[in-house]
Parts: C-alpha cells; sequence; structure tokens
DNA sequence: TGTACATCAGTGAACGCGCGTTCACTGATGTAC
DNA sequence: TGTACATCAGTGAACGCGCGTTCACTGATGTAC
C-alpha cells in the first residue's frame, strides 16, 4: 500500500521529503497511479500523518495499556521521546508539515492519542477538569521529543537518554513542591 | 536585508516554504543575487533562524529581564506561545526543517535562549542541578507552543490563550504536589 | 587633481531537475443475464 | 457455459512550473600613487 511505502521511505531516510512521484516510484507504480487512491499530494501526506498517530497510540498502550501512576506517565514519556528519536521522518509528518489541517482521519487518529491520555490522567490524579494537566504533560513530552528530535537539545546515548528524559520529568515537576 | 526580507515574507504568509529566488524577487533583486551573501539555500535558512532567536530571545527579555519566580516563568510561558502563534512562519524555520544543523550563527543564537532560561531557574530554585529542570520547562513551553503551532491543540480568542497557558502550566506544576 | 586598479554587489541568461497533475487509454476482474 | 458490460487500478506521455545554482559580465565605489 502506498501509504505503507511511505512509512518505509521516511525511516529509511528521516529527512526526505515526500513527493508523490518519488512514493509512487518506490511503490513500483507509475507516477500517475497514486490519484487512483489520493485526490492530491496534502491527502496522501494526512494518511500518512494519520497511520503515524496509529502507531504511536500502539506504542503507548503497548508500554502502558492503562496508565495510572508517576511512573507509569514517566514510562510513557520515554516511549515517546524513543519514538520521536527512532522514528524522526514519521514525527515530522505526523506534527509538522503536510497533510490538510481538518483531515477527518487524521484529527480522529490525534484525538484517540489525546483521549488515551486524559483517560491516564483522570485515573492518576481525581481532578474536577483533566484537561489542563493532560495538555501539560502531552506538551512536555511532546516539547522534549521535538527538541531532540529537531536537534535544540544535545542527544546522548539511546540509554542514557531514557534516564534523562525521566530526570527532566522529575525535576519539572518537583519545581511543584519546592 | 536579505534575512529581513525572508522574515517579512514569513510573517505575511506563515506557510511559505522560503525559497532563494522568491526572496531574491520580494527583495527586488535577481535571482543570482543571494549568492553574494549566501553559500546556498540552507546557509540562508540558518541566517533567518538565527535572526529568529535573537528576536525571540528579545521577546523575552522584554518581558522579563530577570526571571527568578513561578509567575515570571509563567509571564515567560505566555510570552514564548505569543511568538509562536504570532510568527508561526519564523518558528517554523527556527525549530523546524532547513538550516544546517552546526551553523555557528544559529548554535550560538540557540544557546542564548537556553542559558537565559538557566539563569532565570538557577535565580528561582536553589538547586544543584538546575539543568533538568530548565530543560523540563523549555519543552512544556515549546511543545505547548509546537501543538498549537501546528494545530494539534485547538485554539481559542488571543485574549483566553494567555489564560490557558498560565492554567495548563499551574496544573502540570500542581501534580507535583498532589 | 587625475589616473589606474581592485573590490564587490548585482545582472540576466542559461542549465538541468523533479515536481504535481491531467489525459486518453489498457487490461484484468467481476457481475448480469 | 457464454457473452456483454461495468468497474477500476494502473500506464505512459505530456503540460507547465519554480527551483538551486553557475557563468561571464557590468558598473559603481573606494584606494594608491
Amino acid at each position: 500500500m502506498l501509504v505503507q511505502t511511505a512509512v518505509k521511505m521516511l525511516d529509511a531516510d528521516g529527512g526526505v521529503d515526500l513527493s508523490i512521484r518519488a512514493v509512487a516510484r518506490e511503490a513500483g507504480v507509475s507516477s500517475a497511479a497514486p490519484y487512483r487512491h489520493f485526490p492530491d499530494r496534502p491527502a496522501l501526506l494526512s494518511a500518512v500523518a494519520a497511520q503515524g498517530f496509529r502507531e504511536l497510540m500502539s506504542v503507548l498502550a503497548g508500554t502502558q495499556p492503562e496508565p495510572s501512576s508517576r511512573e507509569d506517565f514517566s514510562d510513557l514519556a520515554v516511549a515517546y521521546v524513543r519514538f520521536a528519536m527512532a522514528r524522526p521522518g514519521l514525527f515530522r509528518v505526523m506534527f509538522g508539515e503536510g497533510g490538510q489541517r481538518g483531515s477527518v482521519e487524521r484529527t480522529a487518529a490525534t484525538a484517540a492519542v489525546h483521549e488515551y491520555l486524559d483517560a491516564g490522567v483522570r485515573r492518576w490524579l481525581r481532578l474536577e477538569d483533566p484537561r489542563p494537566t493532560t495538555t501539560g504533560l502531552w506538551a512536555f513530552v511532546h516539547g522534549l521529543a521535538s527538541l531532540y528530535v529537531y536537534e535544540n537539545l544535545e542527544r546522548a546515548e539511546p540509554a542514557e537518554m531514557d534516564d534523562r528524559v525521566r530526570r527532566t520529568l522529575e525535576a519539572t515537576l518537583a519545581i511543584g513542591n519546592g
């Protein structure tokens, strides 16, 4: 399938600018063939992004099906950053340029991730309104992943990366009881 | 100057893909002229990114020259997100694709922002090692800005945005004393 | 005050390229009767 | 069992486009003597 070919290309070279022609070429198909399945390039990118969200979701749920404690969320932070660093190309398409804002498929896939996190926060902290907390945790982990992926923060060995993520989360939450 | 023309273009249309030719055109100069000043496109983009970091730095320092409390950092978070939402094109070039990783100018400009935040954290909390805390706060605010800029989080009216940022930060730090 | 020369931003034409998209067409597969 | 037709993924050629970059050249400005 075209979306899978595109994902493979992103995994092989995190820096590619996916073009319809290149994806078709890689899939061994003429450059007009993709238009049988997608109206235009943004539509293909949206589908790729949606696939990325589904894969991220499955990594998170595989790490902690029902997160409900600080440790669980620490594990999720590690998994999220790992995902981004292992698959920077896919991460870029998911969160960066490309695709159309309102694509149904994409919106649904993003919402799934958001709801999964929100359910976890609800289980963990019994808050009147968990949303700002969910948003804050997502922002934290997403920002950390982005800064690493786009090389605005110095990276370390994979093994040390995990520790750093945990320490950064600990340090940040520790502000609260300072 | 070319960099300023490029910044203007990004501010006029946050979605443009800056091309050397387009910048030259906008500057009223032939498409070969930029090569008098920049060896290639990535070099121009790096210079634009560096300029962006300088402007962000000046917005932050203008908001709180010497941040040293939770309120000060809350103000910085608001300023950072405002900057990103007001100038999404510039924000993209600064943190996203384009430019070369190791550009001296760019690295220096990023480091300035990082050090400014670190100095603030040092003043605010007297920690043995403030780095993880600085990184965490930066990640939080950067993630929040990114999620809004790339439309992964629903936006609100500008006036309400400020409140949301503050509430999100509060909620996140409140986890620590839960 | 005048002349020769170096510097350097900018010119305009040209190159080759890969792209998004359209179009009329093909050929295989499935369905109706 | 056989024939006619619809569906639909894929083809290959073509379009026009904007791009990054190179090149030999121009023309203004400044400097040395």
